[in-house]
DNA sequence: GCAGTAGATACACGGGTTGG
DNA sequence: CCAACCCGTGTATCTACTGC
């Protein structure tokens, strides 16, 4: 059992005083339940359901009164009787109902006080015991006194007693609107008063006779229709709103869906599109490395070049340097050989000036040909820079 | 004798039922 | 469906009673 259920009030106790035909009578429930079993017409009803919406709310209309829904009975006639039966033209009589929480020794009793005078309005008292003080047992709506036949006879406290009685330990009221207020501040706790007299509304629906006799599906549905409370502007706005957004929400979708279609056509057009130009650059990519490939290797072949024409060229200075010595050399000889017998060197000295002529002939090509080498080789180092 | 209270009476009003 | 009616509620006013 959950703690707010353990903290409910539960009837616990109904009691009668000068009421019907009961002078002292009290109720025990068991578990907020009670069982009475009689015959047709001995008075199950008419005691229990006259009863409990008149202490719930003290509203003493006669078509609340009876389960049946007429207005025969009037809330005098439970009181007084018929008068040639009883005799009476006055009594005081008291109704409560007592609560106990659910698992604690804690008690609240609601009551109402009436005081009926044949042919005339009925004085009404309502009561709440607050302090814990239990009728029957610590708390008596009676006092004892002797009658005029001398015997010690049970008076019913009068509104100024009881008054007096309660005191500080509970409150009396002599309104009915009042008594409903202070039943549904102790008892049910909603917030409004109309609130709890929907609820009081609804027991009164419920109880009516016509839900076993007439057990038609429309009649129940009418029975709880009457029962709910109508719904304000307030309380369908929050629905209509929802409504009304859901319409929109609907609209959105559908522009959104449309939307979606133009531009999945799109899509596939920009997909197609994409893959041509893929394609076409997956194509340079490959050519380019290609490219890339052939150069390196013409790269690495003009390198090797450059370093064949560079020895090439040292080789060729060498020549040149030796080539001046042998030239030297010669002059030398030819000094000699001027100085010397002319006419024995004249022969020697034409055959060296032959040899100095294919000398300078051998020299003159070998320059032509370091010259071209040369041009060769500047013309291969500015095609690596370029690169 | 006085002040406060209870009881009686009249009346307007609202909720609910009845009967044409 | 509506006017008539019944009944209870709340209020105002007057009268009677009671305790100091």
């Amino acid at each position: 059992m959950s703690e707010k259920l353990a903290e409910r009030w539960m009837i616990n106790r109904i009691g009668l005083l000068n009421f019907w035909y009961y002078d002292d009578e009290i109720f025990e429930f068991a578990d907020g339940r009670l069982l009475l079993r009689g015959a047709n017409g001995s008075g199950k009803s008419v005691t229990m359901q006259s009863f409990i919406p008149l202490v719930l709310d003290g509203n003493k209309s006669p078509e609340r009164l009876d389960p049946f829904g007429s207005k025969a009975r009037k809330l005098e006639d439970y009181l007084l009787g018929e008068e040639e039966v009883s005799g009476l033209d006055e009594r005081t009589g008291y109704l409560f109902m007592e609560f106990k929480k659910e698992k604690k020794d804690s008690y609240i009793t609601i009551g109402i006080g009436l005081k009926a005078k044949r042919h005339q309005n009925m004085d009404f008292w309502g009561f709440v015991i607050l302090d814990g003080r239990r009728i029957g047992i610590d708390f008596f709506l009676y006092k004892m006194e002797i009658g005029d036949d001398g015997k010690r006879a049970k008076v019913p406290l009068t509104k100024k007693e009881l008054k007096n009685r309660i005191g500080e330990g509970g409150e009396v009221v002599e309104s009915q609107k009042e008594y409903m207020e202070m039943v549904n501040k102790y008892i049910f706790g909603f917030s409004s008063i109309e609130e709890y007299d929907e609820l009081i509304k609804l027991l009164i629906q419920l109880r009516s006779p016509k839900l076993s006799k007439d057990f038609r599906p429309t009649v129940i549905y009418e029975i709880m229709k009457a029962s709910l409370p109508s719904l304000t502007d307030d309380d369908l706005r929050p629905l209509s709103e929802t409504i009304e957004n859901m319409d929109q929400i609907k609209m959105h979708l559908d522009v959104l869906y449309r939307n979606m279609a133009a531009v999945k056509k799109l899509k596939n057009e920009y997909d197609n599109y994409n893959r041509y130009i893929l394609y076409e650059k997956a194509g340079d990519l490959v050519k380019a490395y290609s490219d890339l490939y052939a150069s390196k290797k013409e790269y690495d072949n003009l390198t090797k070049d450059i370093e064949n024409y560079r020895s090439t060229i040292a080789n060729l200075g060498n020549d040149i340097i030796s080539l001046e010595s042998e030239r030297e050399a010669l002059k030398k000889k030819e000094e000699q050989l001027s100085s010397g017998d002319a006419k024995r060197t004249q022969k020697e000295l034409l055959e060296e000036e032959d040899r100095y002529k294919q000398y300078l002939e051998d020299k003159s090509k070998k320059e032509e040909e370091l010259r071209n080498k040369q041009d060769k080789y500047y013309g291969l180092e500015r095609k690596i820079k370029n690169r």
